[in-house]
DNA sequence: GCCAAAAGTAGACACTTGTCTACCTTCGCC
DNA sequence: GGCGAAGGTAGACAAGTGTCTACTTTTGGC
């Protein structure tokens, strides 16, 4: 559920929960009192400031923490999806369109699944993810773009060094990325709040990741070698 | 500025210029404080009760304006740009796909050069929009949510009556216009915050949108269609 | 021009909030 | 085994809040 270990006070620890926990069911980070997380979290008032001198500081503090508790494991879990299909298959996009497209979209089959599982594992942090990236604080805002940011230049780097899609332009390639970051982020909630359409989830996002990356390739000259793969 | 006219009572009006004014600025809706909007609006903190129930309230008759403001003149921005740009080009994409593909990046140039347009003249109804479609409350997240969709509806007959694509799917369709719709939104952030980006992020808007139809059409078999289009 | 309804104001109420100073408790370390 | 710092508590304060009842002003239709 939490988001959990790495931080010492035992104190710290309970309060980051309690805004979690009030966050994902309840308010926006910043409508949150001080004396509400304190009591939710079983502390006094005080202690607050113990740990953090004002609210965006626990926001960032949960950034933090969510940032390491994301990132890597999502790479992790884009390299495994690659692993457990590419066995073998290191043939150039020219030589065999067909096989490299149906291991693309396989990889993505693969990795939308394995987000999602994580998605469902920590749904607190989600929430309070998406819901302060277009929050009203601009430290939280500016701290989860510049997250945001990274995870797009993960998958990026990861749509190449894994032979994704044949070699395209770089700059706008990010710009997919992020798009499929962001996405990404935001069916997470709808993941989390439908449960009976999950399966529909997963392959909308496969889809759109799918189209995304196709019509870039498309228009980056690829045209009729995807063409050729799709007839 | 803000969203105008429609409503009787002056106090009403100046309440919602006040919950708009505060929103962008300073906080999250659900964050606010009544008396805090009264105050900004020039009026006694019992008016509030004259006109709405609760924050909820409040919000809803702001998304109700926005909708209405925002709707219609998008669907005529949208047909604007269609016209100033098809006169006499009916043919059908198997004859002639590469005009057909010229004109359709064309309408998407102007589309999004108009819509950014309009971002610029009501930053604070598209702030407050953003904001609280992943915000806190429920409420508005379902009402934003429904507009949303509705705006995804309207792009995607757009993209079918105007001809902007071939034929296609149609459920899947609809997958593309929502994502169109929502990251146009998010990047009326961007583009309000960052003035002097403004030319960068309307080209971003182009290439995603193309990207995203272009990709559609390939996966439902107009690939070579549209190779030959690009060639 | 009247008069009821709608819009707006005044004052008060109990409550919650952030933050202060002062005090107690636990823990790690020499 | 003692001691200093870090973690946690207690009580109090002024300031702000939502909402109540009661009153005044403005307005629109007859």
């Amino acid at each position: 559920m939490g988001v959990s270990n790495k931080v010492s006070a035992k104190g710290k620890r309970l309060l980051i929960e309690a805004a979690l926990k009030l966050t994902a069911t309840t308010r926006s980070l910043s409508a949150l009192s001080l004396r509400e997380v304190a009591r939710e979290a079983g502390l006094n008032p005080n202690t607050f400031y113990r740990h953090f001198k004002n609210f965006d500081d626990l926001g960032l503090a949960i950034i933090r923490e969510m940032t390491q508790e994301l990132r890597q494991p999502l790479r992790d879990l884009r390299r495994e999806a690659a692993d457990s299909v590419s066995k073998g298959t290191a043939v150039s996009w020219q030589q065999n369109p067909k096989l490299n497209l149906l291991r693309s979209m396989e990889v993505t089959r693969v990795t939308v699944k394995l987000f999602f599982d994580y998605v469902e594992d920590h749904p607190n942090a989600f929430i309070l993810g998406v819901r302060e990236l277009h929050g009203a604080s601009p430290v939280m805002r500016n701290a989860l773009r510049s997250m945001m940011n990274d995870f797009a230049q993960d998958i990026a780097e990861d749509i190449q060094i894994l032979n994704l899609l044949p070699e395209v332009n770089q700059a706008t390639l990010l710009d997919i990325a992020e798009v499929i970051g962001r996405e990404m982020f935001l069916l997470s909630m709808d993941y989390i709040e439908q449960p009976e359409q999950r399966s529909q989830i997963c392959e909308k996002a496969q889809r759109l990741i799918t189209s995304l990356t196709v019509g870039h390739a498309v228009l980056n000259g690829y045209g009729p070698i995807l063409s050729e793969a799709l007839s």
